[in-house]
DNA sequence: TAACTGGAGTTCCAAGATGCAACCCTGCGG
DNA sequence: CCGCAGGGTTGCATCTTGGAACTCCAGTTA
């Protein structure tokens, strides 16, 4: 069975679980974020098998993710590029970083640091509200109905 | 074969995505965090199948993010509920909600508006350094080799 | 007392998805 | 002319998914 497609949901979360919910996904760009471009250099970072990274880069191209391009004229040599809207997948994957490291780092430590360049410090991810620019916490959220949301068919 | 375990890769986030890269276990936190308990809830809500849902909230106790405790004495009634570790989780779907509301929303608008209660102001979630409180782009962050890291073999 | 109901799961099965290894294609370098 | 590097495809055995039916148990209803 096909795993079920919750694209369609009216919920941006599930959105974005559609796409972002498959740990190939993820770390295919959290990869590109790291530099990588080209298949071979994700293969053997991933270590993912290649029938598999070619079926994520094509939907991640699809998604706009990643926008496929030929780097060489003569031959067929292709790289996958982050645009925009896959760069932007960066701040999540920062705070799954994050929360990894509060979470599931044992007592030898963090694996990663990030180092912020612009403000020269090495950083952890938070996530604040824009309005008042407080960390935010469940249980000050409520989720509500937006004008996207289908209305009762009736 | 089995999905990759990446939960011992010297990677935070691809820890972290051992565990929210699959797109149940983001849908079952997120309705979590909207309150449900009950498996009826999750499964209704959510319309996964009973089998999936059973072995997901298996692994999320497992993992530390539910605790399964009965609610009545008399019957084996159980809830789950979630725990600090699995409540911080909620960051990341703010996040994605964000991004998903920025790159796949249609004309229509949103489907799902967040209210902060403590600012009481229609919020986005915005994921910034703890530094310097700028909001973070992969291109001014570099990732570092840490105390876990594990030293090249030699 | 028998049948019914609700909550919480199992069990079964067919259709897909994964991982692995081997194979294909195309120019260039030696 | 051989081999290689880059970028994929193909085949196969094994897992995982989704769907639906079935199990258990203790109240409730009739």
């Amino acid at each position: 069975m096909r795993r079920i497609d919750t694209s369609a949901w009216p919920c941006t979360i599930a959105r974005a679980a559609d796409v972002l919910g498959d740990h190939w996904n993820l770390l295919i760009i959290r990869q590109a974020c790291l530099g990588t471009r080209r298949f071979d250099g994700f293969q053997t970072a991933l270590g993912i098998g290649r029938n598999i990274l070619s079926q994520r880069l094509s939907r991640l191209v699809d998604e706009g993710l990643l926008v496929r391009v030929e780097y060489e004229e003569s031959r067929p040599r292709y790289e996958y590029r982050l645009t925009d809207k896959g760069r932007e997948v960066y701040p999540i994957l920062a705070t799954m970083a994050a929360w990894g490291e509060r979470w599931l780092t044992g007592p030898e430590g963090t694996p990663l640091v990030l180092h912020h360049t612009s403000c020269n410090h090495d950083m952890h991810a938070v996530v604040v509200c824009d309005k008042c620019q407080e960390p935010i916490d469940v249980r000050y959220v409520r989720a509500k109905a937006g004008p996207g949301f289908p209305r009762p068919a009736s």
